[in-house]
DNA sequence: ATATATACCTAAGAAACCTATGTATAAGAA
DNA sequence: TTCTTATACATAGGTTTCTTAGGTATATAT
């Protein structure tokens, strides 16, 4: 790690990218998954975690559901259709910044 | 644009990486190669810019060199010794950051 | 018994940015 | 010739987003 500060602003990307994927999430299963999927590059901070899927909540994009496994609470999140529609722009967006960078610090490993 | 919060934490590794192609240059300089360079995706604002650029300074990986070109302040910023060296370890994390990202959001079209 | 893993949460502060504003000169348009 | 735009610097205040640190609680492994 080390460049951690990188992943400012695409934390909501990540979350909504892996419901898009994986239909219904808890929050811990997500900071598990992204530790996996990155091979321990990204660990999301529970503190940056429960937040964002607070304000995505409060904004429409996800539903909630209560579940208790082995006498522990879980709150597993889902898109709602509205997420699923915020999901696709930001995913766009997330894929233009990416091209944009790559072009600008590495030109010649540009994807155009 | 639209998701110019996407950037953030990037600014400085954009401006070593300039300074690496271009030895030496100024602020308003730095903000117009950006526009250009992005075809206006990112436009780099002022009050972003000047306090990243007395930072970098300030952290001793820029030197400064005042001039005055048709009446005008200018101030060139050119790397140090150890701006150069951060620049690779930058440029580095940043690749890794990208790749990171891009296989995250869009493992299909994964660079690996 | 103690530590680790699972599972949720928030408060306080830091970092990095945007918006707005300020100064000043040069050039172009009305 | 006045007004706007471009060039060129700068800072202050506020916002967003994250990190750090702490809190609660159950299950499992040592």
């Amino acid at each position: 790690m080390g460049n951690q500060k990188l992943y400012k602003g695409s934390l909501q990307t990540i979350i909504l990218k892996l419901l898009e994927e994986n239909d219904k999430m808890y929050g811990y299963e997500i900071t598990q998954k992204v530790k996996e999927l990155t091979k321990g590059e990204l660990q999301i901070t529970e503190g940056a975690l429960y937040p964002a899927l607070h304000k995505l909540e409060g904004d429409g994009l996800l539903d909630v559901e209560v579940a208790k496994v082995d006498n522990r609470l879980r709150k597993y999140y889902k898109l709602t259709e509205d997420g699923t529609k915020e999901t696709v722009n930001k995913l766009a967006e997330m894929q233009e910044f990416l091209q944009t960078m790559q072009h600008l610090v590495n030109p010649k490993y540009s994807l155009e």
